[in-house]
DNA sequence: TCCGGCTACTTGTCTGAACAAGTTGGGCCT
DNA sequence: AGGCCCAACTTGTTCAGACAAGTAGCCGGA
């Protein structure tokens, strides 16, 4: 937190969490923040855009900018590890491996992992809980530089992003998500505790190193009463094309 | 698209579309571009700085941006209509009303759309389908100052948001969406003619003006074999205070 | 050969300024 | 009273420059 501009965006999501700035309520103009933090304007700037990509804040030409949520959820535009996740909602992650084992890369793999036909890839399946409750289940698949050093982790490790990062450095930096609901299997219905064709959260992934490097791919499953994600969203430019663009359908 | 920053962006994603600039690859330097199209390098970096927020390239201080993904997908983070994103899919939207009605607000209505307590607030459920097939079950709550333009629209308008635009000049800016999955109730079942305990993708949202007044609120359920969501994140700040914070569990 | 440091390059941060474009509210005219 | 217009305010866009911080590749020494 060294950047002036996020110790000043930091300290406006407390001032909204505080209800300073309630909600519907107008955030003080540029100008003034400016000289309240005794920055340029551009710094601000880069402060509140932070806060307006959140959806914390809205944002208009010609108008202060308005508070549009309070209490801020985890989001899911902010990529973070099952364990963080927990943390952050102040429960207690565990972990378990329940199977382990190397397969040569099916097209499908090498796709998505950006490695060559054949190559060997390391297949986990790994049940998650919360405080103690079974919630997901994993099926991961590593590419083949990253395989070793997620063998080593002891099956019961409760955050392998965490140890990935302790002994390789590894960071996991961006993500994509394809986010469905399924029926649960027999295999998923057993492990997870649920009767079988209960709802469950899918949540299919590819994870990516700071270089844009894929590290693994996982179908996730999660128990729908356990979990749910929120995201905010915004027209951005949208709107503009709403106006000027063909009509839709 | 007036601003220029802008016409760079969709430049650089057109150029990442048409495999330009292949997965995995480097960007040009920001001074590169700067003097490609003739800008400062502020506005290079407004230009860049969405692509890194859609999730298409990565950013590092000190290295050259990648890009990280190609064929762009409806995201989830950008907020249009039912009917807009079918369009943009190639499919047709359609629409149909099943129950209109008047009621009190109840404390969650109240809440959810900042209103006083009591107020009348309109609920619509409403049947919406991709190419003739159902596909979605819609359980709108509308505000009182909205409703009545609501109600004037024709039970089988295929986007209502477009018509509350025409109408009334009504733009819905900004989103909250809260994602899980549910099993398929009786009525839900009938309506979207699959099983009963079929799992449906639930989205709850609450939408709001341009000037953060709430508009609707509504629970949503796909059919998740017809649909699926996309989300590109990223850990922004989230390295540094991995690096830096104490041990997460 | 391997490891170290150094250097050139690249992105991140911040400033101060100027103008464009949109909003809001008050005052004036009818 | 109602409606219109304008003026003050606010955010959006863009520029040019300076320095900080991190990366990657080159080169030399052990």
């Amino acid at each position: 937190m060294a950047a002036r501009h996020e110790e000043i965006a930091e300290e406006l999501r407390q001032a909204i969490d505080r209800e300073d700035y309630t909600v519907g309520s107008l955030l003080p103009a540029e100008t003034e923040l400016a000289a309240h933090y005794g920055v340029s304007r551009g710094t601000v700037r880069q402060a509140v855009a932070a806060l307006t990509a959140e959806g914390l804040i809205g944002s208009r030409q010609g108008a202060r900018r308005v508070v549009l949520a309070g209490r801020r959820s985890q989001s899911f535009t902010e990529l973070c590890s099952f364990a963080q996740w927990a943390h952050t909602m102040g429960r207690e992650a565990s972990g378990h491996v329940l199977s382990s084992a190397y397969r040569p890369a099916t097209p499908e793999d090498s796709a998505r992992l950006q490695l060559p036909p054949g190559a060997p890839v390391l297949h986990i399946l790994r049940v998650r809980g919360l405080d103690g409750e079974r919630v997901l289940l994993e099926r991961t698949v590593y590419a083949h530089w990253i395989a070793p050093a997620v063998e080593r982790i002891e099956p019961g490790c409760p955050s392998v992003t965490q140890r990935l990062y302790e002994d390789e450095g590894l960071v996991f930096a961006y993500g994509e998500h394809l986010i469905d609901a399924v029926a649960a299997g027999a295999q998923d219905a057993e492990l997870l505790g649920v009767r079988r064709t209960s709802p469950l959260l899918r949540v299919r992934r590819v994870t990516t190193t700071r270089e844009g490097r894929p590290v693994e791919w996982s179908d996730d499953r999660y128990r729908s009463d356990a979990v749910s994600f929120s995201v905010h969203n915004s027209t951005g430019i949208n709107a503009l094309a709403r106006k000027t663009g063909p009509a839709v359908s």
